[in-house]
DNA sequence: CAGCTGCGATAACATTTGTTAGCGCAGGCG
DNA sequence: CGCCTGCGCTAACAAATGTTATCGCAGCTG
């Protein structure tokens, strides 16, 4: 049940079943939550690290006034928090946009598996840059691009997060986040979501069904976002032996 | 010579001079950089983890269009790059604000140094955790602040982290960042920095000088940006053993 | 000294984005 | 069925931010 993280750090790394056993037989624990229940509340104490197996998650901090910025988004084989081993109280609420299925283990126990298996915690700092990478792509996003253009580039970084993690690719993108979400992600106003998602679907690049996105036009999109075709490649990063 | 690193680090654990003196003795060298000299290219090899001893850096984006994006600043006693013990490539570039002064390692030899003292690989990974920190709080100004308040932000940042650092606190901050790079920075125009900081100073919260800024009023300044007063502070973080 | 260059301030105007409000649709529930 | 409620779309208007242009000043250089 954590095979959605299997398939990521597979992408990269060479581990196996022998890797893993130990994660799944000793370390983590399932764990269930309902859409819209909190999964972190800013300023509890961390106490486990948690693998996303199924559903979709967003990490998100408020302001005073109420405001609110999602941080970034956590998929099926996203691993959180690893800087519960260090940090001890949450700057940030994680809260599941969908049902939600995770494993978790507590950080004692997380440690004693990963201090185990050198390969294992190389995959596992491995996450945490990754992040970190898709952190700075956030701040790009949101510091230098316009409204569409923040829409178009966070979809295909989306299906891009999805085909590494070996979900179905194709051109249909599964988008449980509401118009409010978007914007708290987008740094936009919900009514400039819908705005600037009307604009692209006529400009024939997206269109929306039930539940999803289809990209239309991955190469308008892509320009249109100026996204940049190495982000988060593999051959951008070194592969572990 | 990586003494704001010490004092950086001994902010939250506990470390002597007996941790760092392999540090210095085989692993790092000095090297200086002119203001505005490249210390990371884009696209580049990662070869070596650098510390800042005096000056400033910024890290950045460029998109295909030209414009910039400053993902965030270093300043002395700041790490980077950790990640490069793990990507191969550099996804963004370093400058040199101002003469640069720092301290680096080639990675082979930081790895060494930092499997042989636990405490310090562990002090080590904490600057990695904080400046994921620093990444999220960027996030935030982006995307849901003002112009004005991402400015006040900003810079009730970086007085925190030079604080931090053991560098001046009171109320005066250096400034070498121009109005071009705080436009790159916050993703403001240069001419609405202008206008935002103008507008700062008729509210008499900052005032400038030639090479700073004095921080007037930090109350209003804290109130306008929303910041948090917890950021970054060692009590929300758990303190090394 | 004259002229050049980099940097910063400001004004006028254009564009993007936010705000408020009204409407419609689908699902849950009495 | 009728009535909520949550969510989304759109319009009209307001505010924030971007763009272009001009000016000034300081430092450098012939």
């Amino acid at each position: 049940m954590i095979d959605p993280l299997y398939a990521r750090l597979g992408a990269y790394a060479a581990l196996d079943e022998a890797d893993f056993s130990p994660l799944r037989a000793a370390a983590f624990e399932p764990a269930l939550y309902d859409r819209g229940a909190a999964v972190i509340e800013i300023a509890t104490a961390l106490t486990h690290v948690f693998v996303v197996a199924q559903g979709w998650a967003i990490r998100y901090r408020l302001l005073e006034d109420g405001r609110r910025q999602i941080v970034n988004v956590m998929l099926p084989g996203d691993c959180f928090d690893l800087q519960a081993m260090i940090a001890a109280k949450a700057d940030h609420g994680v809260e599941a946009v969908t049902a939600l299925d995770v494993m978790r283990a507590p950080k004692a126990r997380f440690l004693g598996a990963i201090r185990a298996n050198g390969r294992l915690a190389t995959a596992f700092w491995w996450t945490a840059v990754q992040e970190e990478s898709i952190l700075r792509e956030q701040i790009v996003r949101l510091g230098r691009r316009s409204g569409r253009a923040r829409i178009a580039h966070l979809f295909l970084e989306l299906q891009r997060r999805r085909t590494l993690a070996g979900l179905a690719g194709g051109d249909m993108l599964p988008m449980p986040l509401t118009r409010d979400m978007l914007a708290d992600m987008l740094g936009l106003s919900p009514v400039h979501v819908s705005r600037s998602l009307s604009a692209l679907k006529r400009a024939k690049l997206i269109a929306l069904q039930s539940g999803g996105v289809v990209l239309l036009d991955r190469r308008g999109l892509a320009a249109l976002a100026q996204f940049d075709p190495t982000y988060l490649h593999a051959d951008a990063m070194a592969r572990l032996a």
